[in-house]
RNA sequence: AGAUCCGUAGCUCAGCCUGGUUAGAGCACUACACUGAUAAUGUAGGGGUCUCCGGUUCAAAUCCGGACGGGUCUACCA
């Protein structure tokens, strides 16, 4: 044990955070931190594994900061919390650095590298930065296991992965089905979202398009229309920017609740009287007003003006059903060819879609399932048919007339091509279905390593049914504790609303296969669930197919679980049939939802963890809110469809971190911050606390670095001040908590004070911290250091703690601030974990009132409600608003502090308010430095009241006529206002009747002391007495002296409890002052007399109240 | 295009849920003061159409509707 408090040679955090990561790693602090808690209650956290493919930046740090204190507040508070770090491992970011370094683009995989050495390379890369984030998770104070990590691609992840797929796929929840998605026949590959959205994808085009005209059929359905055409031929509008789908077409969708009307008019190409139908609120898109009516028999070629007429309108819904004639037919698109692959197709209708707008086009939208996603959604639920006639190469197939085989975009870099849309709008408007062709320029999605644009194209996919579960993830959703709430309800609600299933397939190479294998002929499949039921089948398959199948794999089995081993294996049918893998890949994004069984390798081992609820599901995980549709699905979509459970109970999301004007941070603008550099200068806990509380997590954060450096200087610069004040006197007397607790009631009523504001703030704190709400928990604390604890406490007792001897009074402010200092430690300690942990050993190494080696073993503070005094902080704040208007005073007439003054008076409202200002006076008198308080009562007669209405309690009752009552009660007499004051009632004649009002309906201030300098806020009016005696002149006179001897002992470097001798030379002014008040200033400055002396050549002039003196002081011994 | 968050002093943010009559704090700036812990602190000063428009109400920064601006996510592989 430790004799003197260490004090710190300056406040250097990053110094002191080595220290104390040095004093961790020695003394394994962390892993001591969870096994002290072994039995305990078990808080189960989640690590969000990110990717150590990229270096880390400052986004990183708030999101683990966050994590981070929630863990260690939860270990102090008593919980075991493991936190197992991870690694995310597999996706195509992985696969393209691989690729940039290598130079290589998808096509050479399995040609220039094969793919064994390409996953090689990927596993290598995968890592790259992983000594930097241990780094800065070591070093920003992120306590997490990185020993043990879970790491995604290892063998025992997938297993587990795999295991959940064939759970997914005996409940019928995993199957595989077309899908439409972004297809570059250019490289002749399906693209990932991550691809489309790389820089410059995107591009303005200008494509031709065409609003095609799509002959109606007459029949049952139709018959309305043609009555109101009088038999004439009617045509529907469609408008398109990819004319190349039309051959494909099937359908036309409206809006059911769009208007659309029948018009009469001309084809503007063809100059053939016509009727159409579109949306009658893109009417002007087509038709001039002023050709509304016109002359239709006078139109011809010449006619500038295109006459036209409304026959009728119709809801989109009254046309569903209709039937129209096929735009393009061909023999490869015929109705034959239709149902070879739909046999009970549809196609040729009007159909209804509510993502229908008339905000473009013709407000009817021309359906070809193949090649878009509503299209198709919406064509398989009116069962219409589907059309391929374009091929993967991006060709038009065979049978389509003068159109086969043409490219529908230039994707060869044909220096001849002709466009084919062009084509096929020329003989639309030849053949008179065509109303309007142009270019039309928009922005289209283009394979970014080709160049070419994208189509959307039907791929087979595997997909998990999670629209089958929609119900329970809504429902399970409203139990979770999201912060903010509206993430939950509204980004993540929405979401789950608007569920489609889960597309699971990516055609890749680094990461997760599907474990499903399928003979030839697809009839038989069979979805492995583990390693050993693989290794069973290998074998089976050898035997009963043949001597070389799988032969490499006879002996030790799978050794590694990715491309192209599994590729390799070759497994048996029931029917004796080889099956063989499907080729696809699984989304990365279930490797990570996957997590909470896959880190523990469920259920091959651990199984009571996640079934006995031990790590399973989180009490709280946090991550950016960019990860709701991310990380926060598939977590909450696998618990839901594997145990019916919520995978977490609170989830904290994040916003981003912004530069400090606002914008994103992106390495193309240069404005990154980089974590390691901000750390190394600043500290990891002034880092830490900033990021806390500058603002609420999920508010998106503007990053200055000018902010850290005020946390460091007004937060830790004040705590680390008081400490060392406490050090610097504790040392001294030898504090060291050795006498017993002194009781409350035996303290001063400033002890208590502090003490029972003290007991608030943790109570503060803690609500705060338990309802994921730092930001406030940081920001009281903060508050209480700088305010209550440094600028009151602290400086209104320094004398208690360098005057007088070591007894009751000083020991109890000993104790007090040090159980203060104690306190905050304890609650600092989960947002800045290394000071508060250097502060709190050196407190703790002299007291030894903890048995532990460090505060994150230490339990949090809980408060003491039986300490917390109401009326006690209430009349401090009083005193501190007097002291506070008493010095604005003295300022006002410019008169020092120091020079003491007679009295301040203080009107008193009631009864309980004198009680409280009495028991404050000698604080009071002291913090200003005057002789007197005096209370000023009514009784006195001096004092003249203000009221004025309390407008929330009167407006409650008298609602209306709230104006006129305030004016009425504003013009009060002095007399009304005792009356009211004395009766408890008052009545108000008011226009609108007569009410009667009590005390609590109004606000009576004191307005003034006639013949007095007064200042008030609120309810407090101080007046203060500026007369100056000889006496009070004089004793200000030896309180400047006491002043300048001090400053002179502070330069000379002389220790706080050396006694000195003092020589002033005679003559001065000053003199009769300092001899009355010799004894008061001996005591001050520690001297034990004052000589005066006729001549003093040493010594130094001073100046007081401009009188001039010559002093010297020298120390005794 | 949809969803969502945000908009209060030069800057960073409270206050809004639960409406109440002078809208607060810190930083920065200016002046003065205090200090035997202080890199602090105190007092005073300048600085606000609470983004805008409309509504509800006796009363709106606060509640409701709309617009505008900014951020993010999504834009159909969830």
């Amino acid at each position: 044990m430790s004799v003197k408090y260490a004090e710190f040679s300056g406040l250097n955090l990053p110094s002191i955070e080595e220290q104390i990561l040095a004093k961790w790693k020695a003394d394994n602090a962390f892993e001591k931190s969870i096994s002290l808690r072994q039995g305990r209650k078990p808080f189960v956290f989640y690590e969000g594994p990110p990717s150590a493919n990229g270096m880390p930046g400052i986004h990183h740090v708030i999101s683990r900061t966050l994590k981070d204190m929630v863990c260690r507040y939860k270990t102090m508070q008593g919980f075991q919390v493991k936190r197992k770090g991870g690694w995310d491992t597999h996706g195509l970011p992985i696969e393209l650095g691989v690729e940039k370094e290598l130079g290589i683009t998808k096509e050479d995989i399995g040609k220039k590298i094969s793919v064994e050495d390409y996953n090689r390379k990927c596993r290598e890369a995968v890592l790259r930065y992983k000594k930097e984030w241990d780094d800065i998770t070591t070093k920003m104070g992120y306590w997490v296991d990185l020993d043990n990590p879970y790491v995604t691609f290892e063998n025992n992840y997938i297993e587990t992965l795999w295991w959940i797929l064939s759970e997914l796929y005996k409940k019928g929840l995993l199957y595989e089905s077309v899908s439409i998605q972004p297809y570059s026949p250019a490289a002749g590959t399906g693209l990932s979202s991550h691809e489309l959205n790389q820089p410059g994808t995107y591009k303005d085009v200008k494509d031709t398009s065409a609003v095609a005209m799509f002959k109606v059929v007459e029949n049952m359905q139709s018959t309305v229309l043609f009555n109101a055409s009088n038999g004439a031929a009617i045509f529907f509008m469609a408008w398109t920017t990819t004319p190349w789908t039309l051959p494909s077409n099937l359908a036309l969708t409206v809006g059911p609740n769009i208007d659309y009307v029948l018009v009469k008019t001309f084809n503007p190409y063809t100059h053939i009287p016509v009727q159409v139908i579109l949306a009658k609120a893109l009417l002007g898109k087509y038709f001039k007003p002023e050709g509304e009516n016109g002359d239709f028999d006078a139109y011809d070629e010449k006619a500038k003006l295109l006459p036209w007429a409304i026959l009728s309108t119709f809801k989109g819904a009254d046309l569903a059903g209709i039937e129209y004639e096929q735009l393009l037919a061909y023999e490869a698109n015929s109705l034959n060819a239709i149902l070879e692959i739909t046999p009970d197709a549809k196609p040729f209708r009007i159909i209804t879609g509510d993502f229908v707008t008339t905000e473009d086009g013709t407000g009817i939208v021309h359906t070809a399932p193949a090649f878009g996603a509503d299209d198709y959604r919406v064509g398989k639920k009116f069962n219409i048919g589907i059309l391929t006639m374009v091929d993967k190469q991006g060709k038009f197939v065979e049978g389509l007339g003068e159109f086969s085989n043409r490219y529908v975009k230039n994707y060869k870099d044909e220096p001849d091509y002709i466009d084919v849309n062009v084509d096929i709008c020329v003989k639309l408007k030849k053949e008179n279905r065509a109303f309007k062709v142009e270019k039309y320029e928009h922005s289209y999605p283009h394979c970014w390593r080709t160049d070419k644009p994208i189509l959307y194209y039907p791929l087979d996919a595997w997909f998990i049914k999670t629209t089958a579960v929609k119900d329970r993830m809504v429902k399970l959703n409203k139990t979770i504790n999201w912060k903010p709430k509206s993430t939950g309800e509204g980004r993540f609600g929405n979401w789950l609303e608007n569920m489609v299933d889960w597309n699971l397939s990516r055609s890749r190479y680094w990461g997760t296969p599907l474990p499903v294998w399928r003979t030839e002929d697809g009839t038989e499949e069979i979805c492995i669930g583990s390693i050993a039921e693989l290794n069973d089948g290998i074998r089976k398959a050898n035997e009963l197919l043949g001597g070389e199948i799988n032969k490499h794999y006879l002996h030790e089995g799978i050794l590694d679980l990715h491309k192209p081993f599994v590729d390799e294996i070759i497994l048996v049918s029931k029917n004796g049939q080889p099956m063989t893998r499907v080729p696809d890949l699984i989304d990365v994004w279930f490797d990570s939802g996957a997590m909470p069984y896959a880190q523990w390798h469920y259920p091959f081992e651990n199984k009571d963890l996640i079934d006995k609820g031990e790590a399973f599901p989180a009490d709280f995980i946090a991550e950016g809110v960019d990860q709701t549709r991310g990380w926060f699905y598939t977590l909450h979509a696998l618990a839901v469809m594997l145990f019916d459970s919520v995978a977490y109970k609170a989830v904290v999301s994040n916003g981003l971190v912004l530069d400090k004007n606002g914008n994103k941070m992106s390495k193309r603008l240069g404005n990154v911050v980089n974590p390691f550099e901000t750390i190394e200068k600043y500290g990891a806990d002034a880092t830490r606390w900033y990021l806390i509380t500058n603002a609420s997590p999920w508010d998106n954060l503007k990053f200055d670095l000018a902010g850290i450096q005020e946390v460091q200087r007004k937060f830790f610069g004040t705590l680390y001040n008081t400490y060392q004040f406490f050090c610097l006197y504790a040392n001294v007397d030898g504090f060291a908590f050795k006498e017993g607790y002194i009781p409350l009631e035996q303290r001063p009523e400033i002890d208590r004070w502090i003490l029972s504001s003290l007991n608030t703030l943790i109570k503060q704190v803690t609500d705060s911290m338990n309802d994921f709400e730092p930001t406030a928990a940081g920001r009281a604390i903060e508050e209480f250091v700088d305010a209550q604890l440094s600028n009151w406490y602290v400086r209104l007792c320094r004398r208690r703690f360098w005057k007088g001897e070591y007894e009751a009074d000083k020991i109890s402010a000993y104790q007090t601030l040090y159980e203060c200092l104690e306190t905050i430690t304890r609650l600092i300690a989960p947002i800045s974990p290394f000071f508060s942990d250097a502060v709190f050993t050196n407190l703790n190494a002299v007291t030894n009132q903890f048995k532990v080696a460090s505060i994150h073993h230490a339990d949090y503070p809980v408060y003491n409600e039986s300490v917390i005094d109401p009326l006690l902080e209430e009349r401090m704040q009083l005193a501190q608003e007097t002291c506070s208007l008493v010095l604005s005073l003295r300022k006002k007439v410019n008169i020092k502090v120091r020079q003491p003054l007679q009295k301040i008076m203080i009107p008193v409202l009631n009864a309980q308010m004198k009680l409280q200002l009495e028991k404050m006076e000698d604080l009071i008198k002291a913090e200003v430095n005057v002789k007197e308080l005096e209370y000023i009562t009514e009784t006195a007669g001096v004092i003249s009241k203000k009221i004025k209405a309390n407008f929330k309690t009167l407006g409650a009752k008298l609602g209306a006529a709230m104006k006129e009552a305030a004016a009425v009660i504003t013009a009060f007499s002095q007399a009304e206002i005792t009356a009211l004051e004395q009766s408890g009632q008052s009545t108000l004649l008011l226009k609108s009747g007569t009410y009667t009002i009590d005390t609590a309906d109004v606000d009576i201030t004191a307005e003034d002391i006639p013949g007095w300098s007064v200042a008030s806020k609120g309810k407090l009016t101080v007046a203060l007495d500026i007369t100056l005696s000889e006496e009070l002149k004089q004793e200000g006179d030896a309180r400047e002296l006491v002043n300048r001897v001090q400053n002179i002992r502070k330069e000379s470097g002389f220790d706080l409890t050396d006694r000195i001798f003092v020589r002033l030379k005679e003559g001065s002014a000053l003199q009769a002052s300092i001899i009355k008040f010799n004894d008061y200033i001996c005591r001050e400055i520690l001297a034990d007399g004052i000589d005066w002396v006729s001549d003093l050549k040493e010594g130094i002039e001073i100046e007081v109240n401009n009188m001039l003196m010559i002093v010297e002081v020298n120390k005794k011994g």
